[in-house]
DNA sequence: GCCAACACGTGAACC
DNA sequence: TGGTTCACGTGTTGG
C-alpha cells in the first residue's frame, strides 16, 4: 500500500479519526496529517501521535487546513440554510403543507408563476384605450425559437409631442427591434403598446433597463405635464 | 483499534478501495464485505482478497448492500437532477442568467411570486359591482399571526334567492369563518366578496374545497338559470 | 426490509 | 490565494 499524495492520506486519517479508530486531539484532528504525508511503514494507531511540527509554530499548514475546512463546512451549512429558508417562503405562499418535498413544491412554483403570468397578462392586457391612471407595464414573454426574447410592453400617460421620439431614442439605445406598435389617444391621454425584440446577448439587462427607462420617462413626462392636468389618479407599475 | 460495527468497516473497505489503496473486483467492490466485520488482524490488502462467502451464493448479503447503495446514490442523482431542473424552469421564467445560483434564484422567485400575486390581487380585486361573467376567485392570502388563514373569496353570478343559504352551508360544512361580507347586486347579477378565515389544521384543503364548491355552485346556478338568460358571456376562475 | 427524501461533509471549479 | 457555489455519495429517518 502505497499512498500516492497527501490528499488521500489526510482523507484516511479523518476517516480513521472519525470512525475512532485512532485517538484524537480534543478539537478532533491534530496537527499531524502532515506526518501522514509521508508515512512511516508502522500501522496508525495512537501511539504514533507525535509530531515536530507542531511545536515550532501555534498555526501550523495543518492547523490552517483544518480551519480551512471548518469553515467550509460552516458556510456550507448556511448555504443550505439560506437556500430552505426560501423554500419555506415558497411553501407558505403556495400554502403547501411544509412537508410538501422540494422537487413538488418546484414543480408547483413553476405552475403557479406560470398562472400568475397568464393571469395577469389577461387582466391587464384587456386594455386598449388609455387609462385615466399612468401606466408602465412590461410583460416578459420566453425565449423564441431563434434565441431572441420576445415581449410586450404597454406605456399609458399624457400624450405629448415628443414622448415619440423619447420612447424611439430608448429603444434605440437599448438595442430593441419594435415588431409592432399600437397606439390609442383619447382626451390627451395616450396609450403605447409595443411588441419588442431583444437578442440574446443581452436580453435581460435590456427588459430591466427598458422597465427603468420607461418608468422615468412616465415620471419625467408626469413632471412637466402635472401643471396642466387636474388630476393624476394614480401611477401602475406592472412587470411580469 | 478494535471496530465497534460492521458498518464502520465496510465504510473503511469503500475508503481503501476507492483510494486504491486495495484492489477491487470488476464493479468495484467485492462481496468480501462481510469478512471485514470480523476482521483478521493482518493489514489489509489486496492479498487478502480471497473469501469464502461469495461462492454459495451469487446474491450474497454483501452483494445486496452493494447493489442497495448504487440504488441509493442512483436515486439520489434523480432526485437532484429533478429539482434542479425545476430551478432552470424557474431561471427562464424569471429570465434570469443560467449561472444565477440557487439562493438568489429562490430570492427571486419569493419576490415575484409575491409581486405577481400583489398585481392579480389589485388587478382583479378592483371590481365590485357585478360583471357579466360568471366568476369565481380565490385570492390566497397569507397566515395570520395566530395561525389562521384569511383570504379572499369573490363570486360573481346570477342573483338567485337560495344563492346565500348554499353559500353559507358551504362555508359551515368547511368549518370557514367569514369575517367579512359584501354584496353588490345590479341588473340581476351579484357579486359577493367574503373575507375568510380558516383555521391553520385544515386550512389548505379548505381553500381548495372552497374553489371547488363555489365554481360547482357557479355551474349549478348556471344551469339552473341559463334558460332565463340571454347570454352567459364567459366564466372566470381565477385562483391565486 | 425497501424506498423516498433529507442534511451533511467533502472535493472540485470558479472568481 | 480565500471565498463561494455546486455535485456528489453517504448516513439517517419515516412511511
Amino acid at each position: 500500500m502505497q499512498p500516492e499524495n497527501c490528499s488521500e492520506n489526510s482523507q484516511l486519517y479523518r476517516f480513521l479519526a472519525e470512525n475512532g479508530m485512532i485517538n484524537v486531539g480534543a478539537y478532533g484532528f491534530p496537527a499531524a496529517m502532515q506526518t501522514l504525508c509521508n508515512p512511516s511503514p508502522t500501522s496508525y494507531n495512537s501511539s504514533d501521535y507525535h509530531f515536530e511540527s507542531s511545536v515550532i509554530t501555534d498555526m501550523t499548514p495543518q492547523d490552517r487546513a483544518l480551519a480551512a475546512l471548518k469553515n467550509h463546512k460552516e458556510a456550507e451549512k448556511r448555504r443550505r440554510e439560506r437556500i430552505n429558508s426560501h423554500l419555506d417562503k415558497l411553501r407558505g405562499l403556495l400554502l403547501c403543507n411544509s412537508k410538501t418535498d422540494k422537487a413538488t413544491l418546484l414543480a408547483k412554483v413553476v405552475q403557479r408563476v406560470r398562472e400568475l403570468k397568464q393571469q395577469t397578462s389577461e387582466l391587464s392586457g384587456l386594455e386598449t384605450f388609455p387609462s385615466e391612471t399612468d401606466e408602465v407595464t412590461v410583460l416578459s414573454g420566453e425565449y423564441s425559437s431563434d434565441g431572441q426574447l420576445i415581449f410586450k410592453a404597454s406605456l399609458c400617460c399624457e400624450d405629448r409631442l415628443d414622448l415619440m421620439p423619447d420612447l424611439n431614442e430608448i429603444l434605440k439605445s437599448l438595442h430593441l427591434k419594435t415588431l409592432k406598435a399600437e397606439m390609442v389617444t383619447l382626451g390627451g391621454r395616450i396609450r403605447n403598446v409595443l411588441i419588442i425584440a431583444a437578442d440574446k446577448d443581452h436580453s435581460v439587462e435590456s427588459v430591466h433597463f427598458l422597465q427603468n427607462a420607461l418608468k422615468s420617462l412616465l415620471e419625467r413626462s408626469n413632471s412637466s405635464e402635472k401643471s396642466k392636468r387636474r388630476r393624476i389618479l394614480d401611477r401602475k407599475l406592472i412587470i411580469q
